[in-house]
DNA sequence: GAGGAATGTGTAACCGGTTACCTATTTTGA
DNA sequence: TCAAAATAGGTAACCGGTTACACATTCCTC
């Protein structure tokens, strides 16, 4: 008889290991995340690992609370895209980590892309296709990504005689956020004619909130995200954006882990996606 | 001291449970999905227990290996929103079980909507609104809620003279193949002027290929969708839809499965959730 | 104060694998 | 052919809890 199915319990109270990797996301509603969800599970399942998705919801508290639960649980490691651990915390831990798209701490590797690089890229061509004062609408304060992409707009835009920091506003990522935020900035400034968000969530925001004032998009407001969620091009009209390989950040961010598990030596932890511009019904383009 | 943590999996081992169950979920990146998982992720925290998200991409096969795999672990229960399991394999896999929205077997407990009403309320208010030729756009062939969608259409309009049953076609709950189904069926029908579609996912789509070709959501054509997901708030106009208080579902079947492990009676093992209709933005209502 | 119940403590077997170690067998080479 | 080495098979301890059962102690009642 060959029917015989070890028992993976007992297997993993000797081994003190489950064969499992826990990836942690902030906002599980984000489509962003599920896509590197999925390359994450690819890659696990690939090298015989089952990975689990925690959502923290933002919260640091069940953050916490899932990792000490599943430590508990002899968890093998964990990628992080979100980045409410102090650095402390990590080190003391003691588990394999890796962090996607957002970091925490340098002390960890981390898979993330070229974000002043890709805000550059957004702006150049919204100034190259004729804009004459671009907006911004930016993530969180303090959270890494969201200040490297509005630096880089800020590169190409600051000794503009039109700039003033007012052009800066918070979104939070956030769809609604992004909404009321936009409509707050139009009444301000009725003759933007530009608006780089800093993820694609706030850019359909934007365009939620300009069709709702009738104001036309491509025609009167140009508007450039940053991810290359699949939603971008649900929306109508189709979202220009700057695509980030998400698929890819989250095989790699998979890789580098197992890797870690298994102590394999790795010449480089830290990786930085290129991004490329992809323009659509948002932009008026050539 | 009093610092002492138990060994979560010793304990599994001998207790042969884990206090943990798996939430099967087809296609993560439908936010009903979403918004399913954190409701039952609430309530099986409270009652002690960890919740495990598995995406099955509507792929038996994915299915069939999540259902191995964390059997060996000692699972303790599942949620199935999915329904590609047979009534034989349900029989035989002996671990309490709860199907919500979409349902598998009559074998177990199953939390779902009232689809058929559903469908009534939203086909009523178009023709009350004025709409002289309704459309729907369907959920997949053999899936019980989507049949049941399109029953409570039929039943309002398989009657009226202009009804044909080429003003059904089939978008498989997915937004690109909702649009391109409308697309097809308004250059057949350009006198189209209500759509019932049958997901929200679907209903969106549509109203991308209507805004595409320049046709006025609602002057020209309303449309109602189904689900009550948070993104068709997210889109302009606002969607108006037949909301199922998807948190409810997801609470319900969370508690359902827990008293079903913890061997506790039940009453009532079936729900049927009331549905409303929720006007917006796609529809000319008073 | 003795008999019985009620409560407390201690120990060993068990959950089902892994692994280190010891003995038995086969293989190899001089 | 025989000793040494390589391989095979078997056993016991261990991972870290749970639980059943034996035994000791306290309490209550007549």
């Amino acid at each position: 008889m060959l029917n015989y199915v070890p028992n993976d319990v007992a297997r993993s109270l000797s081994k003190k290991s489950t064969k499992t990797i826990a990836l942690f996301v902030p906002d599980i509603t984000n489509p962003f995340f599920n896509e590197l969800a999925l390359a994450v599970e690819k890659v696990t399942q690939l090298y015989g690992y089952t990975t689990i998705l925690c959502n923290t919801n933002e919260s640091a508290k069940i953050e916490r609370q899932y990792i000490q639960n599943l430590k508990q649980k002899y968890i093998d490691g964990f990628i992080m895209a979100t980045n409410t651990l102090t650095e402390e915390e990590i080190d003391q831990l003691d588990i394999p980590m890796v962090a996607v798209d957002r970091s925490s701490s340098p002390v960890i590797p981390t898979v993330t892309s070229k974000n002043r690089d890709g805000a550059q890229l957004a702006v150049q061509a919204l100034l190259r296709q004729g804009c004459s004062k671009i907006a911004h609408i930016r993530g969180p304060k303090g959270l890494w990504i969201a200040e490297e992409r509005c630096q880089g707009y800020l590169d190409l835009v600051e000794n503009m005689p039109w700039f003033t920091p007012k052009l800066i506003v918070n979104g939070n990522f956030q769809l609604k956020e992004a909404a009321e935020a936009a409509k707050k900035l139009f009444k301000e400034h009725p003759d933007i004619d530009g608006v780089f968000a800093g993820n694609d969530l706030m850019a359909i925001g934007t365009l939620r909130a300009l069709q709702e004032h009738g104001i036309r998009v491509p025609d009167q407001v140009q508007i450039i995200g940053y991810d290359g969620i699949s939603l971008a091009e649900m929306v109508y009209p189709e979202l220009s954006t700057v695509s980030q390989s998400i698929y890819e950040m989250g095989m790699i961010a998979a890789r580098i882990l197992i890797k870690k598990i298994e102590q394999i030596h790795l010449d480089e932890e830290n990786h930085q996606l290129e991004v490329k511009l992809i323009q659509r019904g948002t932009t008026r383009h050539g």
